[in-house]
DNA sequence: TTTGTTTTGTTCAAAAATAAACAAACTCAA
DNA sequence: TTGAGTTTGTTTATTTTTGAACAAAACAAA
């Protein structure tokens, strides 16, 4: 029974079975536990499990990445701290774009009272700025019921109609080294496409997610004109950043 | 049992009852409490759920603070008869429309647990049905506060890509003589481009409407299929109707 | 307000899992 | 066969996780 032969049969049982224990695997393996452990970090190294402690999963039960929508209630100091910034960029009589990032969401509070036009396909923002100045255009297509959000093919029909001045995003993931990243090829989508339809594109994006990769890599850091983050940010990831040739407000 | 599994069956657990204790977590996961209130702590720092205090919730619903309501209906049971009426004529597998009238509205209830796609454009429908089995359509375009919709020229656009089976779509006023009757252009407008797309339009009105007449006449009573209104509504008014050669259900 | 109950966070000790160190066994050429 | 290099198993130390106890905080009812 060489490596070969375990791993073979430690990535099979894991895919059969979804997880399962280090004593398990000893047992099934006729080896000693501290053999399976060994074998497990090199599986996991080059991905083909999950480790947990105590055993392994599946990579797919561990990660699932399409629920992380709705994250409202993570950060909202800094989200806020982010948004005020924003919302200082924003001039009477601007068309803007607004996804259905949780961050962008909060956008909302600071632009009650201002007369622009917001181009949204999320409905929380819809519902938060239904008793305000703004005037809304909702994005139409099939409702992503998780998100609360439309998102799609007719949806970026509908955004390709419009050209806004300025465009406030959210992002999973961002890095020097691969760019942007998203958790869900839906919203990477919409974010490309709403890019597409605007002057001058804002990223919102509090600092824990700096020079973090999520597991869909879709543009490169050119895709957006302004990097807006909170002042929690380490002072080296930001002069990286602006080193690298990026707009960094915070 | 590690973290990994009980942050599975944690997060299953609570997208599916919506909300649940501390300490039916405890037995469900076969821990103690103060296993779960540590792995609360992390799924809510994680955004994955809404802590409360002695449990979790959706972080969906708790975020929902901000709904779309419609208006209180007037006559809510002779409307109820009629949504019921209605909602007997929808098959699996349909594709309806439905406006944002305030009768419409109230089909939503009796079509949650049917598999069937809505097109809309109206948010109170779309915040009924988000959580329900129906695969939802919404029209995209500029919001009407107001009425909570959405209306105009993209609108109709949109509208004119979809082809529905059926269509249920309000009435502000009707009369033998004069036809269909609105309050409005814009929601005249709207069911002229919903009835254009649909195979069969069904007219919902309570008897009260009946014979009335409106500011806006905008369609001869041909333009629907079908009438369906309450069994209060006076006999020779639809027996008038009948004799007319409209089909009516009541 | 006060009182009593429930829930929560903190601290601590026990248990489990892991990593590290080292010895034994095995591999494979020369 | 020898011996360098690798893999494996055992022991030990370290880290992580867990549950119990208890104090603090939040809540509800007088």
């Amino acid at each position: 029974m060489n490596f070969q032969h375990r791993k073979r049969l430690i990535v099979q049982t894991v895919d059969e079975r979804g997880s399962i224990e280090v004593s398990e695997l000893a047992a099934l393996l006729q080896t000693s536990e501290m053999t399976v452990r060994r074998d497990l970090v090199q599986l996991a190294a080059s991905g083909l499990l999950y480790r947990t402690r105590g055993g392994a999963m599946k990579v797919s039960l561990a990660t699932d990445t399409h629920r992380f929508a709705n994250k409202i209630a993570v950060n909202p100091e800094r989200k806020d701290y982010i948004c005020q910034l924003a919302a200082n960029e924003i001039q009477e009589g601007d068309v803007i774009f607004m996804d259905c990032g949780s961050t962008v969401f909060r956008l909302c509070q600071f632009i009650r009272n201002k007369r622009i036009t917001v181009v949204t396909n999320s409905l929380p923002i819809v519902a938060e700025l239904m008793s305000s100045e703004v005037t809304i255009n909702l994005v139409g297509g099939e409702v992503d019921k998780e998100r609360q959000a439309v998102h799609g093919l007719i949806a970026e029909e509908h955004m390709a109609r419009y050209r806004a001045n300025r465009a406030f995003v959210g992002i999973d993931g961002i890095s020097l080294q691969h760019g942007l990243s998203a958790n869900s090829e839906k919203e990477a989508s919409t974010t490309l496409a709403i890019a597409r339809q605007s002057d001058k594109v804002y990223l919102l994006c509090d600092s824990s997610k700096l020079e973090t990769n999520k597991y869909l890599y879709f543009a490169p850091l050119s895709l957006f004109n302004v990097l807006i983050t909170d002042n929690e940010a380490p002072s080296e990831v930001v002069a990286a950043y602006r080193d690298a040739g990026v707009t960094l407000i915070n």
